[in-house]
DNA sequence: TTAATAGTGTCTCTCAGACATTATCAC
DNA sequence: GTGATAATGTCTGAGAGACACTATTAA
């Protein structure tokens, strides 16, 4: 029992959590929408999300892993929070928030959580996204910009990747988000002097042509890691 | 009448805005707070803020605005959200979401709030700041870490200023603001090269002792303006 | 050996920091 | 002129881009 006195519960917005999923596909980036499975819009794509629920969630972060936990069957991504959204006509139940988050997800888990009995998510590319629900797509705007802006001077996009990749794929992932060239020596250059990559153990993978094969590597660090500068 | 069913409203989690009002009170950066004229922690200084009405707000920065104008009687400021806070037990009156924002005032606008009749605001030192209610600390070391950061690639700390000021002036934000010394001819360089300031007319201003006035600049942008490098 | 991609070495050019120099005011 | 701060000019060094060159694999 609350010890003072709030605004009454009729004259509160709805709170809500949506979730912008992020991954890469056939080497190019795409966001993961459901089908919703109830109203409004029961059946068409949207991003995962649902409501705010003050009695089990700890904060705003446990409803986002919560939401995607119990609609995605995903766990330990790379989540943060973009901004919060509000308004009286975004969502027909009435005025409501929504606090918006990034996922970044690497397709092999997407995959694992669709093999588990996730309802099946369908890859959308950014640049031909069609009109959705509710003003998901000023969300998505929102999360692609700030990839975009982060990826600059951040190991964000490497969280798109799985848990071991190459330099080539890494520096290809850097390009397809930023949507520039990268100088290669450059970019070597930049992660080893600041020492963001280890190398996995004296491993390294041959692929299907004739080349040589890369050597292999995971972050440093597990969680993101901002340079002062540029690539 | 809500097209669809929504979440029962006793559910719902309370919403509120609360902002990080920031100034510049004798060369030094200060939070503007307010003391309470309502429970909880009726009469204690705390930030900004009020619940988000849907009856009369028309997205979350309208909640902002609204409250920055009645409670403090400013308008027309550098607004920007910050991030939403929220769980059980960060407001006594129940599981709560705040939306934080960031406003940045030039020191004679708020003393001109005041003097217009806004509640007086006790400006604080953020390196000295008291233990406030709610988790105002936590939304005020977040306002501090987006200025410290945007500041260093934007005209960020320009919005502390009056509209006119001097090369001089300027600088000595970003320093106070960035806390590092900044090179004199290579700030003015940058600048001028992305011609981010705009002459007043001709104006230069003399002040107290001998020596030479400094030339009088404006934004050129009234916006933010981001660079793509440092100062 | 050849094709193909991985990775290195080095030159150059840009740009920020350092700092000396000049300018402009009050007295 | 002198003292003080404003503004400019120029040198230098760090670091990013360009790109040629070497390495390592499969066929």
């Amino acid at each position: 029992m609350p010890a003072f006195p709030a605004i009454a519960p009729e004259r509160r917005p709805i709170a809500t959590v949506d979730i912008v999923l992020l991954t890469l596909s056939e080497g190019t980036l795409r966001i993961g929408l459901q089908r919703r499975d109830r109203e409004p819009y029961d059946g068409e794509l949207a991003l995962v999300g649902g409501y705010v629920r003050p009695e089990i969630d700890s904060d705003i972060e446990a409803s986002a892993k919560r939401i995607l936990r119990d609609k995605g069957r995903l766990e330990g991504l790379y989540l943060e929070q973009l901004r919060s959204f509000g308004g009286p006509a975004r969502d027909p139940r009435g005025w409501s928030i929504s606090i918006a988050y990034l996922a970044l997800v690497p397709e092999d888990v997407l995959q694992a959580a669709e093999a588990a009995g996730a309802p099946p998510f369908e890859l959308i590319d950014p640049d031909r996204c069609p009109a959705l629900p509710f003003d998901h797509n000023l969300l998505i705007d929102a999360a692609m910009q700030r990839l975009r802006s982060k990826s600059s001077y951040s190991t964000l996009p490497a969280f798109l990747l799985p848990g071991q990749f190459t330099l080539p794929e890494l520096k290809a992932v850097y390009e397809k988000v930023m949507g520039t060239a990268l100088n290669d020596s450059a970019f070597r250059r930049k992660l080893m002097e600041m020492r963001i990559l280890e190398e996995i153990d004296a491993k390294s993978i041959a692929t299907s042509q004739r080349r040589r094969p890369a050597q292999m590597y995971r972050l440093a660090n597990s969680s993101l890691t901002e340079f002062n500068r540029m690539v």
